[in-house]
DNA sequence: AGTAGATATGTTATAACATATCAATACTGA
DNA sequence: TCAGTATTGATATGTTATAACATATCTACT
């Protein structure tokens, strides 16, 4: 995966894939993807929609762990922090990142409205443009966030 | 104004002007800017950071008035539906529309995560890029939020 | 193996942000 | 003026996030 989560894809390959990709980085850089850490990304993996700490703290007790607060968000923490999955600002919610193998990045988001499916892209020359502005004005560019807020394919045909 | 919010500027003006366009356009739009929507679109407008909601009902309640939560936030919700304020999502919170003229546009903010300025650019071709990206793949935009976080000028000075 | 330091987790409480609901009042147009 | 709509007042509650502190686990070094 890494095209267009629009459209059908092989979900399972897709869950594989992207936990492959974060133990390898792991690995290779030294951080450690504990079983909690593990836990919280495969729920999010589980889903192209953005899931609220909640969320996944209502999945966790289902298991039988008496998750607390915290336990989501430093789990979230240290998957946002490291490029594993995204927060989604509009929607106070997490999403497991789906181009992990790029490292840090300028990720784009697009939310549909109606379904709530949230589709990630590389964000590309565009946001550029968007820097070497704000770069003209002065301004350090750290972190950037930018989410389209509209109707996916699916549900504009549903309600055309 | 509508230039640089980075650099100094006739403040005063700036909410005068800002204070005008919004009475006008509500007048030639048949929109109540009633009291409390014009007093919380004021205090907005004193400062070119963003305020949570719950700032706005303490400077209320010093004023003498008993606010509660959604005193402010249903004069946030006409203002922001209306132009004249954004909601920066990174912040949960709220600022003054700088380009109340242009009606409904898509606005990009570079938010300092020293000093907590917020500086609106009007998004320019950079998101124009963007929205046709999303386009071709069937997304139709309805809404845009564009986020930058990093220093700004000022506080790229004092901390080299 | 034994221990110190760093990192991660468990747990309680609370801060911060936002909305639902319903009654009362004020504005607008026929 | 009256009916209908929009706004405000007030109370309660829902949702998201962090502070604070104790405990456990891992890692590297002796």
């Amino acid at each position: 995966m890494s095209q267009n989560q629009f459209h059908d894809h092989d979900h399972q390959g897709c869950i594989a894939s992207a936990l492959a990709a974060a133990e390898a980085r792991c690995a290779t850089e030294g951080l450690r993807l504990t079983a909690q850490r593990k836990r919280v990304l495969e729920i999010l993996l589980e889903e192209h929609r953005a899931l609220g700490a909640y969320d996944i703290l209502a999945r966790l007790s289902a298991e039988g762990q008496n998750a607390q607060p915290p336990v989501a968000y430093r789990a979230l923490d240290f998957l946002v922090s490291h490029g594993f999955a995204h927060r989604i600002e509009r929607l106070n919610a997490y999403i497991a990142c789906t181009l992990p193998n790029e490292g840090a990045h300028m990720p784009a988001f697009m939310i549909c409205r109606n379904c709530d499916m949230v589709a990630e892209t590389g964000g590309p020359e565009a946001e550029l443009g968007l820097v070497s502005e704000a770069k003209n004005l002065g301004f350090a560019v750290e972190r950037s966030s930018v989410e389209l807020e509209g109707l996916c394919p699916a549900c504009r045909e549903a309600r055309p």
